[in-house]
DNA sequence: ACCTGAACACCGTTCAAGT
DNA sequence: ACCTGAACACCGTTCAAGT
């Protein structure tokens, strides 16, 4: 049982986002509960609340980490001058990333803010830095597309990547026997792209 | 107080479904609870259990009613010899419907079923009834393409107006200034078909 | 000052007991 | 036979009290 003092306030926030990404990626959403993460540090209830504004707060953050370290794996697959080879790369880590790790994945989705909670201006931008890498291999590959129209072009192409993954991971969507997701990405992706090239 | 035999199984379901669809449509899936939903039908909570297997069942129940209802809306927007026409249409109304309805139709892609929990084929069956709506529209466009071609791309289109749908009614897409999601799902679904009628 | 742990108002689920 | 309501093992959240 740990003595009061033994961790900095800092140290106790870090020690709780780290027990709660475990036990979310280990048993899901549902199996999460203060008292757990509470006694998986060593500390009791309270402690939670003294460190987190509350249960949401607590999520919320750990959300936020997902999507940074999404947004770096991402990224990590973007090559020089294959503007609709990194489109599909993208599209491709982005499943990959779901599917390595689905409960932690589920949780940014399933999570809803309560009525009355903040939107989280954090996780707004976490969300758009991944929407403007998408958009930069857009415009690259024409750049006299109106601002716009690279936008919702972006927009477009990430929420069919986004709609394939969820409906993979939360298994709603049933495969043909020949089709696997990244397939579909592959279909989606070349498809759009050529529409949206030819006007 | 309802008192025994004030009604059959069959209808203390019916009023239990009613009661669960009012509560969330009002209030959210967070504020359900088998008590209140017993509270409302004028039973006590045992009751609940005496008709339904516990809260997943009736979540389960309810959700199939809402995918029927979203299908016969998404449905009476079909119209012969205009297969394009018909597939923005359907994804409009698809995305209208989960505007007008967003607790409910967001507690079907929230609820994940509890481990060792049934895949429940009824709501497996009732999807794929919505997804060949845009199978055959797309086959329409095209009987030459090979069947497995069409699935893929009938799967690939509606991940891609569910994605849009289901970012825009969490509010997790941020749209631009001058981009509405019927907008986007016209650009997704012109591009995608003209890539792939290209082909 | 830091943390505890009891308290409050809730949960899902079960099942002996009442009518 | 049908339904109750108390019981059990949990929740999120708060806050007086201990060290």
């Amino acid at each position: 049982m740990a003595r009061r003092s033994d961790h900095s306030r800092e140290e106790i926030k870090e020690l709780a986002l780290n027990a709660t990404e475990q036990i979310v990626a280990e048993a899901g959403f549902q199996s999460l509960s203060a008292r757990k993460v509470a006694s998986a540090i060593g500390y009791t209830v309270g402690t939670i609340y003294l460190v987190f504004k509350n249960l949401d707060d607590l999520i919320m953050q750990v959300n936020a980490r997902t999507l940074e370290a999404l947004y770096r794996d991402v990224l990590s697959h973007q090559k020089s001058n294959q503007h609709k080879k990194n489109l599909v790369r993208f599209g491709h880590a982005y499943f990959e990333y779901a599917k390595a790790n689905p409960h932690l994945w589920s949780l940014i989705f399933e999570h809803h803010v309560a009525a009355g909670g903040d939107l989280t201006p954090d996780l707004g931008e976490r969300i758009s830095t991944l929407f403007t890498l998408m958009e930069t291999e857009i415009k690259a590959l024409n750049p006299n597309k109106k601002k716009e129209q690279i936008h919702t072009a972006s927009l477009a192409l990430w929420s069919g990547v986004h709609g394939i993954t969820i409906l993979a991971i939360s298994e709603k969507l049933f495969m043909a026997e020949n089709t696997t997701p990244p397939e579909m990405i592959d279909e989606l992706i070349n498809n759009f792209l050529t529409g949206y090239l030819k006007n």
